[in-house]
DNA sequence: TTTTCTAATTGAGCAATGTTCAGTTTTACG
DNA sequence: CGTAAAACTGAACATTGCTCAATTAGAAAA
């Protein structure tokens, strides 16, 4: 009641981010009630207003706080895994969306009305994962400074997208293909020798 | 009110997966709304029930309908297009999201709660677009008989339906690429010649 | 023809949602 | 200490999905 001393603006953000992010990985987006995160929280409905504007804007922080997740995981993989680090990113995108198939459905399932209720700091924390594919692309590249390197890697992250995307809806399972990771890894591989 | 002769059980169900397959085009799967559908139809919320049990029934429905139209539009394609076949599949892939991107939207992100909330229909209706593709790419594939074709030609729908997604969420726009279809198709070109 | 039966259709009722905003409370500052 | 600004509440509103008793139209039986 009134303001509350409990949490600074940055700390209630934070907290929000963080009790919305539990709930959307338990509930998926279908799911999703501002209500219940202000709750969780222990405030009520309007405090989100204030704090972010509209749920979609709260839905956004939350999309880019999985996006930092996803980052840490696949540098995670990199580091522990062998010298095939391509494998290691293609097998990381996948099972970072297999084990949370609600937060990483929600970031394509939200769709938003404009580009701008994507703040500066969404763009970085979501630019990461883009960033680390195109370093360990470029590496495996005979020519490192080949031309439209960073679109070739992007490119290659929706390939491994599109295969993952089938997984998570299904798709794929309805087509009963036994092993989408290793398709995708094989395209990828297929597309990579093609550059040299 | 009571019984209408004016629609047989059959003439409804097309009635109210046409109706639905509009609002659903025009508003996007987050603001569609049964009770709208009903009304436009002519019909109570209620009568949804009667007829498909529940919602999502009806929302798998209008999807499964959505892939008849790809399915006749990659045709035509293919029919008007000229001897580079993958190109007017690569191309017509796009454009019909592109063209309809709520219905195409609407089909990845409707989650299924059960895989049996999909009807035989609802199946065969799916399948047709991806049988398309698979004579397609068998027909360029040095050995058409290749083990392991089909799979490898619904590889390739993934690295497609990846760029295409990227394309209709707004990732790619995010990201500057300028040419989402050239990218995919080169990446099929690149698959495809690594298998000959 | 009249009555009876059955299945289709309605719409009120329920719990829940997103969003707004007038009012209340708390804190910071003069 | 008093005042002004900022934070927070929760009632209000329109809308949603879903259920189900009541109603009604048409077919079958008398």
């Amino acid at each position: 009641m009134g303001r509350r001393s409990d949490h600074t603006r940055e700390q209630l953000r934070a907290l929000l981010i963080a009790e919305g992010h539990k709930l959307l990985a338990e509930q998926g987006l279908g799911k999703f009630s501002g209500r219940e995160v202000a709750k969780r929280a222990g405030y009520t409905v309007g405090t989100i207003y204030n704090v972010f504007g509209s749920l979609d804007r709260l839905v956004a922080a939350i999309n880019s706080h999985t996006f930092l997740l996803w980052a840490d995981f696949l540098r995670e993989r990199l580091a522990a895994g062998g010298d095939d680090r391509i494998k290691s990113l293609v097998e990381g995108y996948f099972d970072f969306a297999l084990a949370h198939p609600n937060l990483w459905s929600a970031i394509y399932d939200h769709r938003l009305v404009d580009a701008d209720e994507l703040s500066e700091t969404d763009y970085s924390q979501r630019a990461a994962l883009t960033a680390i594919v195109e370093d360990e692309v470029r590496a495996v590249l005979t020519d490192p400074t080949m031309p439209g390197a960073d679109r070739f890697a992007r490119s290659l992250i929706a390939t491994v997208h599109g295969h993952c995307s089938y997984v998570v809806s299904g798709t794929f399972a309805l087509l009963e293909e036994p092993d989408p990771v290793g398709s995708a890894l094989a395209r990828v591989r297929e597309c990579l020798a093609a550059q040299k």
